[in-house]
DNA sequence: TATGAATGAGCGTTCATTCAT
DNA sequence: AATGAATGAACGCTCATTCAT
């Protein structure tokens, strides 16, 4: 066995709970089929990771990270807020939206782990609040400028309707893609979000 | 233990499911914990049923069955489109949005074992279908009525949008509630739907 | 597999650990060892006890009780303390001091656990204090009596000397049986308690 | 970390091992913990001992040559041979009878691990019989000088019973110190001593 | 001498399922 | 229809030991 530094190692074996729980689920994700995945023993798993569940919030960790480089890079000198919020959706269901089912798939099993899961529950409502404060910031500021009318409802709800929609979308692609034509999660999101503004389609 | 017949047994059995599930997740509702919820042995639920997925496959149909008769009595009498996906939102996410907790986390549950269990992906599959075919035939009729406009989407991704924001509605207010502003997600979904069908907000 | 109830299962469980303790210390004696020495499967063992910990107290428990039984038979009509003292170190050490040596072991080896785990300690304390409740009053009776003349001592000293002494030859006998001549332990334990006890020999 | 002799490693190992084994029993003293507790790594422990038992085993070898210097130092200018085994008792429960529980538990936990491990047992053995030596002299001595008649018991069966008694202090003050009352160890002691001996007590 | 990543055998325990009653 | 003892395969995890560096 090559030697590895530890954080190698920890992403390596993260990647590796990654593959095994899109086709397995969590719980069956065992020690034995990740280590099978990485291509090393149970043992090494234990070494790096203390428990099962430290891989799952290490790599919800590493989703994070990935996902937020994705939109910082994507929302880079995009001035408008509806352009704003149609970076966001796009960064989190465009044509992409297929490229990475894995990892599509790992969220929502994350999500119902969180639902069981205190630590769990705690890191995965980190994550969605740090996406929740990116959109409320957005809304304000489009509603202070009066772009957006969001009618009798406050920010926070348009914030939830919008994460709904995305969440809604990997559910649904991730558990039943036949439904979801393809390349349609970005647009009708976007149609959704203008009906949520109170913005007039072109 | 008085005897009882098989169907209310199974009855009882799919409703302890629920109920452990909604605390412990799937893998975690072990044989055990179903029986002491629904106060009879282990053996017996082997007995009524011959796998612990078959429960989970029970309580999605007897889940799909209270729903579908929540959405009859709601419809009954509606006639104009957009009145009935407004009432059918309702029907899904509306004040009663927390009224069954353990139904609607049970749902999502579901949808994440269906990921990697073929038969269970199956029938969940067959529910959604179910809800995408009403939703499908009201899109259309609103469309041939002139009432709505998808734009450059097709009908079934209107219907994905909408079937994507309830589900997800459900696993936000499952897992995250506090993202969730009580009594947000109907009319926030209702917004939404507005703006997918290219319809003025009054 | 013959069916038992629970509590034959569980009695034969105890004396399996005993067993296989007295060859293998508490740590080695493993649930697959246990299983084996009672010709039943690891499974059963924790169907009939949580932990394994549960049945070193289960064997605890059932060793006292043997015990008691013991000394209260032999106690039967014993009129004088200090004959009262010479049946009960009879009783812990005399000609059948060989008669249960895995017992013995087990004693001790409880012993040693009981140093590390508070549930075990605690345990073997309320088995001392029972043992050590009965000398007290013996001694409290022969220094009423003036048979007994302890010194500088106070009987709860007297106590715990006795019982020292018997705990000792309990470990040298099973660690190190060359040590201890045949059949020596009971007579020179009475000897030490007349000394303890400032009582003449003959 | 600073290179140190072979010898010097081998203490501080030994050392380490004692301090955990007093907190954890021998099984539960793992590497890991008794490298931790040595400030070094495990790679470094099994460079200078081939096996964790031979940390016992040097452990054993360090607590005894230690114990031998003490009673030397002590009995160095007593000439008789009560005072000579009065001494002895001393050095083995006196005041300091409190003073290294850790030594005093390890020499338990040995001994029990003497039980199943015959390398263990025989290392134990040799130190008893050391010290068993050095009592049947003394006690020689005082039946040749007519100062000791041990009735009807022979010498070694003398020398079993106070090695019986000190080992049972040491077992009780370690599992239930409670019922040892402060410093009435040694005194007691001294009183049994007298009363195998046939000595009376003024 | 020293490190710490890596191994692999084995541990206590869990649990869906079976089956004698 | 119902019980609950029994099974056996698998699980997450531990740990003494090895070894490349």
């Amino acid at each position: 066995m090559t030697r590895k530094s530890t954080d190698e190692r920890r992403a390596q074996i993260s990647q590796a709970l990654l593959q095994v729980m899109a086709e397995h689920g969590y719980a069956n994700a065992t020690v034995a089929k990740i280590a099978d995945e990485a291509d090393i023993t149970p043992g090494l798993i234990h070494y790096h990771f203390a428990t099962k569940q430290a891989i799952l919030l290490d790599l919800l960790g590493r989703l994070k990270v990935g996902q937020d480089a994705v939109i910082a890079t994507r929302l880079d000198g995009v001035l408008k807020p509806l352009q704003k919020l149609d970076t966001l959706v796009d960064a989190f269901l465009a044509i992409d939206e297929y490229a990475r089912p894995e990892a599509v798939a790992a969220w929502i099993i994350i999500a119902t782990e969180a639902i069981r899961e205190p630590e769990i529950r705690q890191a995965f409502g980190a994550a969605l609040d740090s996406y929740a404060k990116l959109f409320k910031e957005i809304i304000k500021e489009g509603v202070e400028a009066g772009d957006f009318d969001l009618g009798e409802l406050d920010p926070p709800a348009g914030v939830a309707a919008i994460l709904a929609a995305i969440q809604g979308y990997f559910a649904l692609t991730t558990t039943y893609r036949e439904l979801v034509p393809m390349a349609s999660a970005a647009p009708a999101t976007r149609r959704m979000v203008r009906g949520l503004l109170g913005i007039e389609l072109k």
